[in-house]
DNA sequence: AGTCCGTTTGCAAAGCGCTTGCACCTGACT
DNA sequence: AGTCAGGTGCAAGCGCTTTGCAAACGGACT
């Protein structure tokens, strides 16, 4: 927090809807709209695949804030339903927004060299849900399912099409 | 390494099966089969469920080793096929012993309060990750996926049925 | 505009899983 | 028995994440 950020005197691109629907949601809580908050949303927003903290941080501009803060936003968020996470199994948890109220249901196919992540909309596994609820008694199922493999860039080339693990990779890759 | 660790004196339940087929398969790799090492696999032999490191650890008995040598030897017995990793999403990373050659693909259904651990063998993903290969272009395709829920115990109790994190939970739960 | 109170933030320290450098030890082969 | 690549213990360190605490802030009320 270093600097005022306009956001009641001038209506930026960084207010706007979110402060209609989301000062809502954070109210709801008893939970104040803050600076960074809305920073982080604002992050979120531009980006269409998971973030980390990190890069969150990395991404905040002038509305700069510390990454401790970013932890515990997260977690408020995600708490509040309004971001949700990922686990892409390199230790690092990334977050994405749940655009409008319906949560839609999506995994990830990610390359292993590059970082590219690519959308999928598919997903035979809820019906497993089921049965497993009712062979084991098993209640509130739930699954994570992340794919991995190579992206056509990484397969040609030898050396990764772009450094791992910054997920920013190949803009218009596939998808 | 504190002990002789009866080896190739008294022929104990410690050794046997393993020392034929372990042996091969180590020396293959030109690696050693060592007491620490025959240790481990011990340990994962006598649990139908992933493990930590930590939890290997702790059920070394006199074989008690260090715990940085338990993590170098996981990557190297999972480099070589002997266990296979899983992670539940709790920042720590499990393994089971791959009991026969062929690898049988199989996810697990994890109690979010307890930890128990029942093992699915279905799955429906398979399928899902040609039509990602050919849409996409990646290559090596691989998933991974793993169910959360309430079993039946902790849906009843409040409290879970056992304390969390330590999966050797309910003993004869459901599986 | 001023005040108040619970929430939030920054900073720094620490927890935890995991890795690594290094000197010493050991298994396996001659 | 001798040799040496491979393994181990110890301790330090790395990256992600959490936490304690005092100061700052947001929102409501006057």
């Amino acid at each position: 927090m270093k600097q005022p950020c306009s956001q009641h005197s001038h209506p930026h691109r960084l207010v706007q809807q979110p402060l209609t629907e989301l000062t809502e949601k954070l109210r709801a809580g008893s939970r104040k709209v803050t600076v960074p908050r809305q920073a982080i949303l604002d992050v979120l927003r531009r980006h269409a695949h998971p973030l980390t903290n990190r890069e969150i941080h990395a991404a905040l501009g002038k509305a700069d804030c510390d990454l401790a803060t970013i932890y515990r936003n997260m977690h408020t968020l995600e708490k509040m339903g309004l971001v949700k996470r990922f686990d892409f199994g390199d230790g690092a948890a990334r977050f994405e927004l749940i655009t409008d109220g319906s949560d839609h249901h999506h995994h990830h196919l990610i390359c292993r060299s590059c970082s590219t992540v690519i959308e999928v909309e598919e997903c035979f596994t809820r019906e497993l849900e089921g049965i497993l609820a009712l062979r084991h008694g098993f209640s509130d199922i739930s699954h994570r399912l992340e794919f991995f493999g190579f992206c056509p860039r990484c397969q040609k080339s030898q050396a990764p099409a772009q450094s791992p693990v910054i997920p920013a990779a190949h803009p218009a890759a596939t998808d």
